[in-house]
DNA sequence: ATATAAAAAGATAAAAAACTCTTTTATTTA
DNA sequence: TAAATAAAAGAGTTTTTTATCTTTTTATAT
């Protein structure tokens, strides 16, 4: 088990790697986006609809259709795409699992198992979608396997 | 979706309980640890059987048996039975799910989620399982919902 | 020895997550 | 306007996780 759902695993890599190829305003098909991000493509397919039905990627369906990210949702933070489909447990929950956990009322692990929320939180939120572009161009970064 | 899994949050609280409640050498039921940390009690059970069986908390049948964590034991690391239960995966695993991410072949967040990783380690691996006793004793934690 | 208490083991069930397949709808281009 | 293309939608299936139930084994106290 990772700290993501494999769903959201898939969308991550799907949103980054849509970003990177479409930014002359082309598009891109599902079945090239499954392979090069090395993700089942009918399960992809339904998380990009999902995404698509929500507002955070964009498609257009027929001939030289296909996915691609608009100008306002490259500047949307990954936090977006988190919160879309594992939902808001990551960046609240508590640690051992327990519902009522607080400052007032707190787990063992609550103060250092804050400090990782808070950091997952960070990394999520200040990451935009449309960030790494320029290295996924460059090949300096991987989204395969 | 939490960091853990179910299996691994409810095990974290027994253990935490059973240590607490059993310094004086005597045993804890399941039923007790069950009500005691809000978790289905035959699912608990089968996670303390693992740990048993594993070694990472004894166990006594019979009148006055119970589940008990002897002095060695105590001293573990909470790591140990994230481990037993979880894997490894956790403390090593790409954060965007990738098998070969790496140092010299990173996915986007692998710097960001490197820190995160080592920090789940670190808290891991320097908190023990009888560490929160006196504060359990004197209810400064709960374990419960 | 016997009764009893309590965990271990094994078998099963329910729910959620991951994944697949088929049909429909929208778009383009010939 | 017909054919082709590609995503959307809907309806499964499989696998994994979570949870339950029943029987067996073991230890203890009487």
């Amino acid at each position: 088990m990772g700290v993501f759902s494999k769903t959201c695993e898939y969308a991550m890599r799907a949103v980054f790697y849509i970003a990177h190829r479409t930014i002359d305003g082309s598009r891109v098909g599902i079945k090239e986006i499954a392979e090069q991000i090395d993700s089942p493509e009918p399960f992809l397919a339904k998380i990009l609809q999902e995404l698509s039905r929500k507002g955070l990627i964009q498609s257009v369906k027929g001939p030289n259709g296909g996915f691609y990210i608009d100008e306002i949702c490259l500047k949307r933070p990954l936090a977006d795409i988190v919160t879309a489909l594992d939902g808001e447990e990551i960046f609240s929950g508590c640690g051992m699992g327990l519902a009522h956990c607080s400052e007032t009322n707190p787990c063992p692990l609550h103060k250092e198992f804050k400090k990782i929320r808070n950091q997952i939180t960070q990394m999520l939120h200040t990451t935009t979608i449309g960030q790494f572009n320029k290295d996924l161009l460059l090949g300096h970064l991987t989204l395969k396997k």
